[in-house]
DNA sequence: TAGTGGTCTAGACCACCGC
DNA sequence: CGGTGGTCTAGACCACTAG
């Protein structure tokens, strides 16, 4: 039994939802009345619903009341972990190599690739990354010098440059998208895998306060690596 | 200008997150700090905090303050729309086709790999999904019928088992495995594509209230599919 | 237009934990 | 021990909308 009215007012309504009392679409009591039934606050029950509402557990219409969400997509949420930290739990060994770092001007076919308006320079990293020793991803990073001009002076030998940027810069908004790919020749002789295997390729963009900050297309064989997740309605678990 | 006072807190302090003032690990002011720079309640800026803290974005300690939140990983939230769904948002035409279905016991292989303790019966079915005629995912799918035994009237003629069971099963907890492999000759067949094609294959299981409801595998043809997602530390946008 | 949710107030008591 | 966050109250007014 949970301590707080709270957290009891939010089992209920879970369990009601989880045993198929309440079904998808059906009505929940009104405010008014769960007060009374818990003697509480309306504020109480009003947090609770709050809550439930923004994680997508119930829609609240006014003058009609909270009803049961219907919905219409899976969400799945991955942890894309650190290498390091990564290592770190399963005791493997992580190393990177950096294989390019250059420092040049934007060309105008990235402009329109990447939604820029005007111009700049940005570093250009390509990193392998290594666990035990065995190659686990192929990276390919665009960072834009002005959102993050310290980077210039960063040369990552010591750390990789996705987890400098984690260190470093804050993010606003990020851009996943995830497909398959058959391994390029050159792919293939960085990662140490036939040439055609099949490959996982997570490219992502992230944005601080609406400038973008980096793209990254990262490479993972797919007899190594894969994206797991676990999501439940009452958020990431 | 956010209309709620609580909007513009929470705007406040992201802007001074994203911007760089106030850097990951840093103590926030403290509410009755904040309670009087807005001259309104504890409440009102406890319940921005909270929601913040129930983000992510800051953590809250007793005693010490909040800070802001240090990330370790990244998080990717991917939406897995329903076909029928994006069908209709991109005008395409949607058919499935169901190409098995077989009701049978769970044999003692799939008992250990799918962690579960007692036999039961399951719903096998195996499904092809095509838009504009083009086959777009190959769908191999366990039901277990003791969590949904409306399901054995199901024929799954005019609704593929996906939406069927979105429609009529609410869910506790969903686990995701995302992967690149090489198409088998049997997947090449089914997606009429080259043997050997990257491809994406996602592996779902859905449970209920504790209790495994379906296991899924979807495999998608890389050229034809990918996954796309955006996150917002601010939630899922 | 009546009743719902949305938001806010000005207090209160408690649990916890860093000083 | 003091000050923080955690939780709750008993009201209030407003905005929206279904009937």
């Amino acid at each position: 039994m949970p301590q707080t009215i709270a957290a009891r007012i939010e089992a209920d309504i879970e369990a009601q939802i989880l045993s198929g009392t309440w079904p998808p679409g059906s009505r929940l009591p009104y405010e008014h009345v769960m007060m009374e039934q818990y003697r509480c606050s309306r504020m109480t029950v009003s947090k609770v619903l709050t809550g439930m509402s923004a994680r997508g557990l119930i829609v609240r219409r006014r003058r009609a009341g909270s009803f049961v969400a219907i919905p219409n997509a899976d969400r799945a949420v991955l942890q894309i972990e650190d290498f390091a930290q990564q290592a770190l739990h399963s005791g493997q060994s992580y190393r990177h190599a950096i294989h390019h770092r250059s420092l040049r001007a934007l060309r105008r076919g990235e402009l329109t690739a990447l939604g820029l308006a005007t111009s700049g320079q940005v570093l250009e990293v390509h990193c392998r990354h290594e666990l035990d020793g065995i190659p686990v991803a192929w990276e390919e990073r665009l960072i834009l010098v002005d959102a993050v001009p310290a980077i210039i002076d960063e040369m990552f030998l010591s750390i990789p440059p996705g987890t400098w940027l984690l260190q470093h810069v804050p993010w606003n908004k990020a851009e996943h998208v995830i497909s398959a790919v058959n391994a390029s020749p050159q792919q293939a002789r960085q990662l140490s895998i036939e040439e055609g295997a099949a490959c996982l390729e997570l490219h992502r963009r992230t944005w601080l306060l609406g400038s973008l900050v980096t793209d990254v297309s990262l490479t993972y064989p797919g007899s190594r690596y894969r994206f797991s997740g676990c999501f439940s309605p009452g958020g990431p678990a």
